[in-house]
DNA sequence: CGGTAATCGAGACGGTACGTCATGTCTTACA
DNA sequence: TGTAAGACATGACGTACCGTCTCGATTACCG
């Protein structure tokens, strides 16, 4: 985000002042949203001027953005390596869900894909720091399985992590039932084994008189 | 969202007044978004004064959710009873997918589900409009697979519903690849088949006579 | 103010709402000024719909100068003939000043002359209603004061008038000091014996060698 | 009523920006009086913004108030000392006049009157700078005249402003006769003289040599 | 006695201005 | 150069009145 390029003439960079403008626009964000952050609020709580901070975000979902990534990347390191796909994505999908539900991180996602909508730039920054390192990990994962005979190979990627993610950011979205460890099991168990029962032994056999 | 009541005293409400104001509203949303448009410039385009657009709509967000809901629903309910689960999801999901992606409608919902995520009357209200009646017609459906034992008795209703709608969403929103029949036609099989091989006899186990 | 002729035909004018109209605006007007009172504040106090306002009263200007032409026409038909022109300018301008001094009139009169100014329709009722009949009492006054031989012939009977009751609107409206009988007759004693000593007998007298 | 104070900090105060509110304001309240103005059309005609307005008034009295006191400030208070009682009242009440006939002030001096009515606050700001400044010089200039034994040391000075400023202001606010020289003249001679000529030796006395 | 006409209640409407708030820029002094 | 302070132009906000209008209901008269 930190576009000014250091020439290292001049006053250094206030570090002090970058965290407590985070720090600030976070609390506000979770604590009410977006619409409800004005950059004087951030200002005036982060003891900054405002021109300081123009001078680094250009706007409050720029703001907004690095604060997520930020909070969000200081958990995710982990390796995804338990030997089958099933607890794999688990590990993954878990870890996401319990860390977009602890606090109401709803309101956040949301407003940046409101602004990613209509702005392109924005968009691609968005999905550059929030989707694609996500949607990297799950695709080594699927290749793994596909490796290990687990998955059939022409099976399409794209789609099925579609299919993981996409239920989370609807419940994480819309909030119309709970985004914990139970419906990230129920998911990844569906995704893998599909609604229909087994076709060789599976409910059809009751249909043989 | 007419509420008041008509009471056959006074000046009957100027309909005209009313779908216009729906209109500018589709306009200008769908073509910047709802940030970007103003009480001042739905007024203009409606040639109506703003407090007849407060006497009927709260807030823009409401407004925009009257818009989307109107438009939505003009696009008929259909039956889906094509004699199979499968088929029944895909002429559902299809239906909406197109609808959704018709026109830049990722803008208006982003929107709205921003506006939900601080505001719980607006988020019941938006739930009560738009998710609810989906639900409702993939619980049918769903329940009408069960009792063809086309799917297990025990199957999560609700975490199946997220595994076909949130797809649909998540590219809706984040529009990293289309939402199209095609899309729709792979999640409905993968949200069926599963993503692993059949696990009794091996995917290829049927081919092999 | 009552302009609509009455034609015989029709429903006949409602009197109990016209007084509610009246008594309510003279209420808003006493305890909060013009300003605070709005046509719709007068209809919903008064218990009658903002038409039958606009239908005899074109201006809340209008209004409030029948109130107060009601309220103080009320009180007037004194007859001022106590034999001596002191007397009788000390019954004149004491009813005024005590009418105009019992309530907090100087809203209303500010108010009315502040609309006067820019308004020459309204200017001239408002002298026909208010300023005319208090001046030709004067004026009659001050004629009998010369037949009598009390005052010179040639004294200038519009300045005389103004150099009464200017002082007394001067402290109703610039309330810096009060309106009371004590002032009214110093006000008349000063106007007919003047600053100056008596020349005879006064300070001059020390000036003749 | 630039309370603000200064602390050198920050960027400075628009001076130009300052006087043209003022000048935008005197214009458009001496053409058309102050119920016609709005914030918007001054801001507009000063080429400023409304923001900027209300940071240094905080309602349109209270800028009318500040321009005229600039503008009727801006005549000089001249030293009265013309040796007597007479000339030093003309000259003080002339100045007066011909600074409130001189433009339709009247429109302005009604509506701070209206205004003050109703809001203490400006009511004290109000005769704190139009009116006190004037009481003050006449009370100087009584003070003088019983000094010299022109007028007696009992005289009721506060009446006697009143009685001078009075007519005046009833001429200005009601219109109802011109407030010219002769005017002034005639007032201060009758309030010197009286109205009833004079009882030693009747108003001819003098003239009997 | 039924028609005509004026009045009245209720309240929706187009319009204008209000006073506030947030954005993003700019100007100064200081570090 | 970076920062705090804060003034500024811009423009949308949501509210309040204004004066007009369209209804249905009411109450007289007059033919």
């Amino acid at each position: 985000m930190s576009q000014p390029v250091r020439t290292q003439r001049g006053r250094p960079r206030n570090e002090t002042a970058h965290q407590a403008v985070l720090t600030a626009a976070a609390e506000l964000l979770l604590d009410h949203g977006l619409h409800a952050v004005s950059m004087d609020a951030v200002a005036e709580r982060a003891g900054v001027s405002k021109a300081t901070i123009y001078r680094w975000w250009p706007t409050k979902e720029t703001l907004a953005l690095e604060m997520l990534f930020t909070q969000w990347a200081a958990v995710t390191p982990l390796r995804y390596e338990t030997g089958s796909l099933g607890g794999d994505l688990i590990a993954l999908l878990q870890a996401w869900a319990r860390l977009a539900s602890g606090r109401p991180y709803g309101r956040v996602v949301a407003a940046l894909l409101a602004q990613a909508q209509t702005n392109p730039v924005f968009s691609a920054e968005y999905q550059r720091r929030m989707l694609d390192p996500r949607r990297h990990q799950a695709r080594a994962i699927l290749a793994q399985a596909v490796a290990r005979g687990e998955i059939a190979a022409g099976t399409k990627i794209e789609v099925a992590i579609d299919l993981l993610y996409g239920p989370l950011y609807h419940r994480l979205l819309h909030g119309h039932a709970p985004l914990d460890d139970q419906f990230v099991d129920d998911v990844v168990e569906m995704a893998l084994r599909g609604l229909q029962p087994l076709p060789s032994a599976g409910p059809d056999a009751e249909t043989q008189p």
